[in-house]
DNA sequence: CTGAAAGCGCTTACAG
DNA sequence: CTGAAAGCGCTTACAG
């Protein structure tokens, strides 16, 4: 492939001036311009981006890690980063923690190697090397923390409103009537989760019930983790569940089906997340609609400008929810109340 | 940060030195090593990826395009091919065409420009421009075609049975003595799409129905297309339907909720590509399951094979389907013979 | 066994 | 306005 001395001999001019014309960064009279043109046309000249990384100290790179892209989460997310960073200069390299300290260290420190310009980050449950934050900050390699935050780091982060989401889905279970609701909660370890558990726990606390332990399961966002924590929690005879993420809800309705009850009849569900399919299957989902695709975006955005301006406080951006009242939660059953508040 | 100069001063060796132990690439003394190694300890020196890179000509990176990351079918494909690439020593460079040609092209561009070592693709529909072909072959850089072959372009590739799929699930539609099978094809211009219609019209002829094209539809593999595809093809009146992917089915089923049409009862539905989540939502879909992840896999695995020997014939791999059999094939009404193949 | 030096392909002060 | 040259941080023949 040709490079940029080829490119300079065919238009007899300096490597500088090919330089100068390709990214416009000096005046050139249009003679000298009009030659490295046609010698570009001519040989079909790409310019090398891993020397010019070299060169600038930039790669225009961003790494993202998330905890597993195959969770459905998450490619809406990425989407949305991949949409803004592209929007902005950048490509994305991505990796999947399964949220493994362990693998996500590797990750973190092979993105530094290969000299991203930035890092999007949903932190593994655990926290940050003080090693890896030294080398991080050394490096000048910004983070921005999506969707949970981490003890002991502080940086850009854009987060849900992960209690607001389990507070209103609880919330809206109780104006329902019903007085015995589970809660299914995420990984153990996650700020989300730990936030999720809060909303419920305020929830009921404004309704004067006392939390029953039996009511409560940890799940780690997995299918089977929803399945066990069903079957534990539905010994317990909620009336209702809210169940923090989508796939737990998933392992959840396995474990109603084994126990032969029906949703909202036996158990009324409210979950957090929402996806284009609910509307079509029974029983149609009442969902906390995270803004996954904006979540992405925003992470993007912040750390682009972040990028451009090393200084400055962290920032915190709050993605706000949205409920999409179905079937699970019994809205047909109980009357509509509920809708009217 | 430190790099190799630095080390190579604090051992007191040559930069040849320290390059050696790091890569393990000539004999080093005990002497220099253990000097070295301290040396590299104590600054917590890493190697410039990027430099390394420029030096060998080769970037460890892959380039990865897919139509679009959040469409379902898509992140478990990425994640196979993530963990193959990784144990392999690359690095994952991820985007989506939108099957825009445009789209894609740039991106391709971007790819080479970067210096991937290799790139995995599912083509947008339309040709792979001939320069283009040309500035991949130039720099030597490997694609495997993923899921989508393209006409004119040579390459190994990763597919599935698309035709396969379609034939075994219309025929367990035929088996249960549906009369009047419809078809909801993907986005035209995809191979794929073209050999599921295929499959259709194959049983069809083995049972020697004659098509009625006021029973086929077309779609681009989203939501929206297959509840487009239903409005127009549920006035036909099908008994049963093979719609050609998950999303399109998803807009099926609100069609058919539209024309209070009950699946199974009114239309026995069967489709392509399966997920964790359809056992616990009704109608429980019937599905021809994909090996989404194995495909991701697969093309990693060509394409490091690939890297490592350019020279040899182009690969096909051909990927084996499984059929779930649920309820919306409408089983449990028609008795259980289909079953029994 | 070890080191000096060229080379990978750009960008960017700095002269002129 | 244009060009010679150093520098980004590695690897790798090639001497010695």
């Amino acid at each position: 492939m040709p490079n940029i001395y080829d490119v300079a001999k065919r238009a007899r001019v300096s490597v500088a001036t090919v330089s100068a014309v390709l990214n416009d960064s000096a005046f050139v009279s249009a003679d000298l311009k009009g030659r490295v043109e046609t010698a570009v046309a001519a040989l079909g000249y790409q310019p090398n981006l891993l020397a010019r990384s070299m060169a600038k100290q930039r790669t225009q790179t961003l790494g993202m890690i998330v905890p597993d892209i195959a969770n459905p989460f998450f490619p809406e997310v990425v989407r949305g980063a991949e949409d803004t960073a592209h929007a902005a200069g950048y490509t994305l390299l991505i990796a999947s923690s399964d949220n493994d300290v362990k693998k996500e260290e590797i990750y973190l420190r092979l993105f530094l190697a290969k000299r991203v310009d930035g890092i999007i980050l949903t932190k593994a449950p655990g926290r940050l090397p003080v090693v890896l934050q030294d080398a991080l900050a050394k490096a000048g390699v910004p983070i921005v923390l999506l969707a949970r935050t981490v003890p002991g780091f502080t940086a850009d982060v854009v987060e849900l409103d992960d209690k607001g989401a389990a507070y209103e889905g609880v919330t809206h279970l109780l104006r329902l009537g019903y007085r015995r609701v589970g809660f299914v909660g995420g990984l153990r370890g996650a700020s989300t989760s730990r936030r999720r558990l809060d909303g419920y726990k305020a929830a009921l606390r404004d309704w004067k019930i006392r939390l029953d332990p039996a009511l409560v399961a940890d799940g780690d966002f997995r299918v089977e983790s929803g399945y066990q924590a069903g079957l534990a929690l539905l010994k317990a005879r909620p009336d209702a569940v809210f169940v923090a993420n989508y796939l737990m809800t998933v392992g959840f309705m396995e474990a109603l089906r084994q126990y032969r009850l029906r949703c909202p009849e036996d158990v009324a569900l409210v979950t957090c997340d929402d996806y284009p399919w609910m509307d079509s299957f029974a029983p149609r989902l009442t969902t906390i609609d995270l803004p996954k695709r904006d979540l992405g975006a925003a992470a993007a955005q912040l750390l682009v400008e972040r990028m451009a301006r090393k200084q400055g406080r962290p920032r915190t951006v709050k993605l706000k929810n949205a409920m999409r009242v179905r079937e699970s939660c019994g809205c047909a059953l109980r009357g509509s109340t509920a809708i009217a508040r």
